[in-house]
DNA sequence: CGGTAAATTGACCTGGGTCAATAAATGTGG
DNA sequence: CCACATTTATTGACCCAGGTCAATTTACCG
C-alpha cells in the first residue's frame, strides 16, 4: 500500500531542486492517524492547519439545511486538504476518513515562510489549486447538465484515476471504497437511483462488479458515456519563476 | 459607472504597501475593449494571458457534447479571469462579454516576476483562489442538492452582491443583465422553468421585476430561501508573510 | 451465529423538461 | 420617429428522469 507525499505530487509537475524538496519536508508537522469514519475537520469549527494526505482515502462535504449532504471531493495520498484554513477562521466543509488514513499537518505560518523563500513552490500551489478548480468546473457542468448515468460513469473514472496515480499497478480493476449512498451524495442522486444506474452500466457491459471490486470493461466507451476530459493533459508550466 | 482594479480588490483584504501597489499596476498590460457579446477567450483555443476586468460584466462557460451550456461564473470589475492560462496551454472555458466591457491583459511571465518579488501578493492570489473555490463548492451543493427556486434565489443574491461590491450605491434594486436562458444555463435549468420560478418568487413577494430591473423585496426571507452563506465573512489572513 | 449496514427491487409520484404558440421587448435601417 | 425583424419572455398541455416508500436480500462484523 504505497503512499505519496507533497513532494512526489509536485515532482510530477516539475523537477524539484534539493532545496525545494527539503523545504517541502520541512513543511510537514506531526502525523495523524485516522480510523475509517473519523472526522478530521468539522464544518463551522475553528481550524488553523492544513494537511497533506499520506495514506488512505478521505472525503470533504457540506451539509445543507434540510439534512442532505453534498460530497465535494475525494482525497487521496499527495492531496493537500483544508487549504481553506489559509482564508477562513472556521472550516466551510467537513473532512472525514473513508478508510484508515494518515495525514500530515502543517501550520499556516509554515506556508508563509515557504512563500517567501521558494517562489516557485508558491507558484506550484497556485497551479495545483487551478487544476482542482478546473476539475471542479467539470463536476459543476456534470451536475448541472448531464444525466445520472453520465455522472456516475465520470465518478468511476475519476476514482480509478486517483487510485492509479497512487499505485500505478492499478489498471481496470480497483476498489471503489464508497457506498452507493456516498456515490449519490457526490453526484447529486439518491442511493436507489445510483443502484439502478450501476446495474445499467453493468448490463451495457461497461463495468463489472464483484467482491467489493469495480472493473472497467470498456474504458473508451465508458469515457464517452462519462463525457470524460483528462485534466492532467495539456499542462504548460514554462512560465514558472526560477527554482531556488 | 465605477470600475475596480486588482489593487482595489486586494486592498479590501489587506493594506497594500506602496511597493505592492506599484507592482500590481506594473502587472497590467494593454487594455482591451469588448463589445457586448464579444468572445475574449474560446474554449480549446491556445491562450497565454490572464486578464483583470476593469469595467463591465462577463461570463465563463463550457459547452457539453450535446450542445448544452454550463455557465461557470459571472465576472465583474476587479475579478481576475483566465487564471487557467497559468496551467493549461488551451483554455478549458469560453469567456464572453455580457456587456460592453474593458479588461486589462497581463502576461504569465509578469505573474512569475510578481511571485518572486512580492510573496505576500502571491499569498493573496492563493487567498482569492480559495475564496472562489469555496463559492464554487456552494454552487456545486446548490446544483446537486437544492430545488430550482433555491438556486435561482441564490443566483439573484450573488449577482446583486457582485454589483454592490463594484458600486456601493446599489442596494435592493439592480440590473440582472442576464436573459432567462442565461440564468438557466448557470443554474442547470431550462429558461421555461426559470420563468416559472421567477414568477413564483414574485408571487411570494420576495422580488419584483420591471423595466429591466430586479428588486429584492424581502432580503432576509430571500436569503433563507436561497440557503445563502456570506463567503466574505469570517476571513482571517493573519498568517500572511510580511509585505515588501 | 445473530445483528446491523448496504444493496436491490418494485410500485408509484413529482419536479422540472419538452413542445408549441403568443406576446413583449429591443434593435435596425431608412 | 416608424415599420419590420429578432430576441426574449410567458403560458399551457403533456411527459419522463429521477425521487420516494417499503420490502427483501446480501454482505460484513464482532
Amino acid at each position: 500500500m504505497p503512499d505519496r507525499r507533497l513532494a512526489d505530487r509536485l515532482g510530477e509537475l516539475v523537477n524539484l531542486t534539493e532545496s525545494e524538496t527539503a523545504a517541502l519536508s520541512g513543511l510537514q508537522g506531526r502525523m495523524r492517524t485516522l480510523r475509517r469514519g473519523a472526522t478530521l475537520v468539522r464544518e463551522h469549527d475553528r481550524h488553523a492547519e492544513l494537511f497533506v494526505v499520506r495514506h488512505g482515502m478521505l472525503m470533504s462535504f457540506v451539509m445543507l439545511a434540510d439534512g442532505s449532504r453534498q460530497i465535494l471531493r475525494f482525497l487521496f495520498p499527495g492531496d493537500i486538504l483544508s487549504l481553506s484554513a489559509l482564508v477562513y477562521r472556521n472550516s466551510p466543509e467537513t473532512i472525514v476518513a473513508l478508510d484508515d488514513s494518515d495525514v500530515v499537518a502543517c501550520d499556516r505560518s509554515a506556508v508563509a515562510v515557504l512563500m517567501a523563500t521558494h517562489p516557485r513552490l508558491c507558484g506550484l500551489l497556485l497551479v495545483i489549486n487551478q487544476i482542482e478548480r478546473v476539475a471542479m468546473t467539470d463536476r459543476l457542468a456534470a451536475l448541472g447538465r448531464t444525466s445520472a448515468k453520465t455522472r456516475i460513469a465520470a465518478l468511476l473514472l475519476e476514482i480509478r484515476n486517483s487510485r492509479r496515480a497512487v499505485d500505478p499497478r492499478i489498471a481496470t480493476t480497483f476498489t471503489l471504497g464508497l457506498t452507493q449512498e456516498e456515490v449519490g451524495d457526490a453526484t447529486g442522486l439518491t442511493s436507489v437511483h445510483v443502484n439502478r444506474m450501476l446495474r445499467e452500466l453493468e448490463n451495457d457491459r461497461l463495468i463489472a462488479r464483484g467482491g467489493g471490486m469495480m472493473t472497467i470493461l470498456d474504458e473508451a466507451r465508458l469515457a464517452r458515456v462519462a463525457n470524460y476530459v483528462d485534466r492532467f493533459a495539456g499542462i504548460d508550466l514554462s512560465w514558472l519563476p526560477p527554482a531556488r
